[in-house]
DNA sequence: CCCTAGATCTAGCAATGCTAGATTCGATAC
DNA sequence: GTATCGAATCTAGCATTGCTAGATCTAGGG
């Protein structure tokens, strides 16, 4: 069965490429570029090889946005665990903000384009569960609250990644306003 | 002249009625929808008229998006006059989300989709101007803290807002998650 | 060495955004 | 009233897109 493995491997492999392509790609040239006929060309297949990994344009997508918020985890994660505890919130909220300046497209993928990752249910990804854990960990242990919090919060994040892309905030005034931010919910009343 | 300015009328009528439908068909069946040749049929023309009027299609979808912002504003000013002062940050909140909520199609035009419009610069459009004024307000007079606390909680409705939508918050906890909100901007530190 | 099953490609369909050129319509001058 | 000219509008079609059916090739077992 050596045979078989062998080709489940490749098969993996080229899952992984696909994947790994259509990001650069992205990052590169904006998703409006990603094509399946350039995307094919990439990879060095035809595309119909593109569908025998994914359902369609939309499910590479959403498997390129998963991806980078597994990364996003990791990166919140090493953040907060390089500061003392005190200062998790504002270590969480630098990396958020930093990640999402440094890979756009990527973040666009996350949290802008139509997409049919489920954040809520069941079958909600690992990563998605991993990234919204480390926030909610800023805040101390898991509970009620503190999710609410790490909701409220990531919310608004949100709100100034996408502020701050589209040229809406002047970058100068970052730290204060991270500061404001900051002290808003670190001053949460019980 | 008035026969050009019958023109001039006519034409106004008709971009109007270009953005009308396209809203309808967006709300009614999805953006994915909303395409040329439907949208020609619905009013009545040829295709080409279309880019008689706009550059494409991207550009309808923005004059969707400018016009209910715009909407949006208006709601936001009503809610925000009908309570008093003390309460007008939670009134405020409360329009904001519903109107996301009432609106699916125009929320994700104004918010969520690719657009070529401008929040910061001079060209920014007087509605963007009047949704933006209208929480600050919430605040208290027009300065820059004020300004601050605005895009902050603004950025955290949004949060609310797509996490809502996307079926990840179940609306029963929402009062209590207003709550919190609320607090935490009321007791922002001086 | 052949034969089958799976992997891969070629070729093409339907739908999209957008546009050039033909055609129709309406206002103006005589 | 009619001819003329310019604007308004449509017909027809191009290029590109996502996606797929059917042909072709290749690897592995008998």
């Amino acid at each position: 069965m050596t045979a078989t493995e062998r080709r489940e491997r490749q098969r993996a492999e080229r899952h992984q490429l696909i994947i790994t392509t259509a990001r650069e790609l992205a990052e590169s040239e904006g998703w409006e570029a990603v094509t399946t006929r350039k995307l094919a060309d990439k990879v060095e297949y035809s595309q119909p090889v593109l569908y025998g990994h994914f359902a369609n344009m939309e499910a590479i997508r959403d498997a390129v946005a998963v991806e980078c918020i597994g990364e996003m985890a990791e990166e919140l994660r090493q953040a907060r665990l390089a500061v003392p505890e005190s200062e998790a919130i504002r270590a969480i909220c630098t990396a958020y903000l930093d990640f999402a300046a440094a890979h756009p497209a990527a973040y666009q993928a996350m949290f802008s384009l139509p997409t049919k990752v489920k954040w809520a249910s069941a079958e909600t990804p690992a990563p998605l569960r991993a990234a919204f854990g480390e926030i909610v960990s800023a805040f101390g242990p898991f509970n009620d609250r503190n999710a609410e919090l790490a909701e409220l919060i990531w919310g608004s994040l949100h709100g100034m990644a996408v502020l701050l892309n589209s040229g809406r905030i002047p970058e100068e005034a970052q730290e204060q306003r991270l500061d404001l931010l900051v002290g808003l919910f670190a001053n949460a009343p019980e």
